[in-house]
DNA sequence: TTAATTATTGTAATTTGGACAATAATTTAA
DNA sequence: TTAAATTATTGTCCAAATTACAATAATTAA
């Protein structure tokens, strides 16, 4: 199958991209840094890494998600791979871009010897970025969307307790499309939630109920059959 | 961002797998080919190459498509990647999947020098393949279903012109479900299809009428909102 | 000409979806 | 203490889509 002497092919890297998503103020936000070196010195760019010769690339993945933020065990799902051969000005890089839904309020986003900087950019108002990374942000963007309806990744962004508008809002800003409160509701009553007394605090009127997702029904009873949450 | 010697990193490969689906007698199937060398030798793949230098994704993809089929312009969809440490014993090789639609009667497979033979297999009957290629086959047959759901790429496996039937035995194939005729038929009205005067030939019954895909119409007025094809 | 076979279309009941209205619970200000 | 303001929650009605099933049409083969 391979027919070049297979040495001359030894020539390129491989990198990961972490495009870290999270939720906030009604806004779904990628995490950026701020590159502290060169090329693209003191741009904003999805964190990212080379790979590790015998290391595997949801590893990697996963290590430069905790380097940056100290998490573990959180899922991460692998987006699409850009390998335009002058991507990197450096050489030849090939990156896998993969993607993790964070809840932003569980965390402190930590420096590192690589990150000068580090913010959540609302993906409404996303500046230029390093290298091709607003393309890849963008592709994984759609690759989210995609999978918010059909698989019940929402609950990875939203708190742990959310109320129903608070559910709402996330589809209202990843589909750009305002929705009856109403008939929103309808169409979410096959996921089974776990509703509790706990109620909004310091609202400045009738507070909403607190919801959580019950994963365990889920899985039991919904996950079995096709899980479709088309808006 | 790349804390380490570049150089320490170039020390791997990059292939391409070149997944090709396509439709025949009601079933779904891939082009594999028997491995005419070590490693693996004599067992079936999917066909692939490693990347050369200079070459985009893409492009290399389209280079195994053209070396094994003598097709061109025929869209590539990216997969997944594959990049565990060991997936090949000759090194590290990090495989970008891709994979094309194609209308099995348009054309002759050609033998190639790094494929000894080469065969379409149904998707409901596959040996086990060199490598880690059963798994690649499964992940992208589920990116098949996903884009089936999302996307007309039906028409670019079903013959040019082809019955209601074909059409609906196509889904049923994918989805391993039998539908309703007339509650299919209700279904696809959305999607523009030609008529033709033209009939099914050579069958023991009331031959079907001919359709094919109204490509033009559905540009300009199905594919502006979203085009969903859920089964 | 008729039986057999499959294509195509129709119908009625049920479910879902969308627009909009009504009621409930809480805070704030009078 | 009460009423206004605000948002949460639930209900209703009509239209549209879905489902199960039936009826009719066109062709071949005997």
């Amino acid at each position: 199958m391979y027919r070049i002497d297979f040495n001359d092919f030894f020539t390129s890297a491989f990198s990961v991209d972490c495009i870290l998503f999270g939720y906030s103020e009604g806004e779904i936000k990628a995490l950026l840094i701020k590159r502290a070196m060169q090329p693209f010195e003191n741009l904003w760019a999805i964190p990212g890494d080379l790979i590790y010769p015998d290391e595997d690339l949801e590893q990697a993945a996963e290590r430069v998600l905790f380097e940056l933020t100290g998490l573990n065990n959180i899922a991460m799902h692998q987006s699409q791979t850009f390998g335009k051969p002058n991507r990197h000005p450096q050489g030849r890089v090939i990156t896998i871009s993969y993607f993790a839904l964070l809840r932003i309020e569980d965390f402190e986003v930590k420096a590192s010897s690589w990150a000068g900087d580090v913010q959540w950019v609302s993906l409404k108002n996303m500046p230029d970025l390093a290298f091709d990374h607003n393309h890849i942000l963008s592709s994984t963007y759609e690759m989210l969307k995609l999978k918010l309806q059909n698989e019940p990744i929402c609950f990875d962004l939203l708190p742990e307790r959310f109320t129903l508008n608070e559910f709402q809002q996330l589809y209202e800003f990843a589909f750009d499309q305002a929705f009856d409160k109403a008939n929103f509701r309808k169409k979410i009553k096959n996921i089974p939630l776990i509703a509790h007394d706990e109620k909004q605090q310091n609202v400045k009127h009738r507070p909403a109920k607190l919801f959580s997702f019950d994963k365990v029904s889920f899985e039991k009873e919904v996950g079995q059959n096709r899980y479709a949450f088309k808006m």
